[in-house]
DNA sequence: ATTATCTTGTGCGTAATACGAACAAATGCT
DNA sequence: AGCATTTGTTCGTATTACGCACAAGATAAT
């Protein structure tokens, strides 16, 4: 039986989603582009870009010098609109900085999007990871505590699911990169209800997460406090971090609105 | 003469400028909604937004549970291509966290965008405002420091556009409300190259900033520092604050890709 | 349990949107 | 100057998206 594409079923607009991809188009390497580049980038015809990319201008999404495009803030409205809906969020920010403050180390909440952890919100100190990190920023969920925090909170058939789609690969020597090796990890994460990453996805990277949860017990989102291997000792982050970090979530949990 | 609406405009793709509304729609107070209510907002017939919000829900923008829709955070990636495209976005990061070191308050990153300013990075300590501030807020720009530094960067001609347009109001009674004082404040800032603004946006308020140019002086960003009046007086700011800024905005023009 | 009210799902005819090809115009490179 | 590449524009039309009307489902009131 031939699978129904999306564009033709009849309650999809594929308009908004042709457009929505040309957004994402932009990248660090290509923060401005010229109309053939969108075309090319995104497979459309180059008049079909055009109209999107005009449209972008005319609603102040997007900018152009006449040549090139680039996008503006106004599309920070967008994430805005998800980041401001989040019922942890207005309350966890004050609550992370405290946690910074008793520790000196980044602090960072994430939820999971498919593969992926997304962070929602951060309060970073020194640099630890190679890569910047901010609100919007993706990572693997298997290799991070904040996603195997997550994944330890899903449902058993969202697991299962995960499981199937995931293609688990070394980031580093010591990435857990077998899936019983993982399946252990989570459900270790699970039952101790904190899970603690060694350099699994970066070399000198070592982090703790916790669940956050609502009143149901349902795992909303996870935080983190991250720190460098150097600095900071396994035993350290147990006996130091991790009750700092069990009480910042109870904290969240219990500010949580009705 | 009759003003062509957006939509007689032949390249004008309005199936995407309503998508986006359907975004934009969700909120702090309405972080979920039926199809009856995102109708309601957005002015749209109940089918129209129904065949929007499939299209999100399809497309993992967003998620229902058979009645309520809610954002997922794939809506964070739009707002990450505008982030993430900013020349000085990932060099800025490390010099705010030098600067929060040293300094022990807030430090913030912003760009102008119509008549607000939006934070595009921030490193938080204490909570100083009222409000929680996050990447993707908005400010006004007449009455912070960092609006009033991206101001007086302005072109003559785009500034004056602004003053044409911007209604100031009173947002504390030290708020500067009057066009001759406002442009007298923001020559000010252009001449002596910083801003301070004290207590002006809000009661307690107190926050310092500095441009962040590019290799062509033309200002990109404004980077600022904020405290409790309480707790730093003007002339602390000056004499302690204002030479990290300006270093630590010198780091990022210097680092700034060619 | 029944009825009323409100919300959502769906089909369908069609208005109008968005399409893409083709050609003109502009720009950039040699 | 000539050529290559990119962009702007027009236009016929394919197809998309529309909104109305009615059916179906859910919820609230009695």
């Amino acid at each position: 039986m031939t699978k129904v594409q999306a564009s033709e079923d009849k309650d999809y607009v594929q308009s908004l989603v042709r457009g929505l991809e040309v957004i994402r188009t932009f990248s660090r390497y290509k923060p401005r582009m010229t109309l053939t580049e969108v075309a090319q980038q995104t497979g459309m015809t180059r008049a079909a870009a055009r109209r999107f990319l005009l449209t972008l201008v005319r609603e102040e999404y997007a900018e152009t010098d006449g040549k090139y495009f680039a996008l503006r803030p106004k599309v920070l409205d967008l994430g805005f609109a998800y980041l401001s809906s989040l019922p942890m969020w207005e309350v966890a920010q004050p609550v992370m900085r405290d946690v910074v403050n008793a520790l000196q180390e980044s602090c960072s909440l994430a939820v999971l999007d498919g593969l992926d952890i997304v962070y929602v919100a951060r309060v970073p100190t020194e640099r630890v990871m190679t890569i910047g990190l901010s609100i919007g920023s993706r990572l693997p969920a298997y290799c991070s505590s904040m996603g195997r925090t997550l994944l330890a909170g899903l449902p058993p058939a969202e697991l299962a699911a995960y499981y199937d789609r995931v293609k688990v690969e070394r980031r580093t020597e010591r990435t857990v990169a077998n899936m019983v090796a993982l399946k252990d990890a989570i459900e270790a994460s699970r039952r101790q209800g904190w899970t603690l990453v060694d350099q699994e996805l970066e070399m000198g990277l070592r982090s703790i997460a916790v669940p956050v949860r609502n009143r149901r017990a349902e795992v909303l989102a996870a935080l983190n406090v991250s720190t460098h291997e150097g600095r900071t000792s396994i035993e350290a982050m147990k006996t130091r971090f991790l009750p700092v970090l069990l009480d910042a979530a109870q904290r969240i949990s219990a500010a949580l609105p009705q």
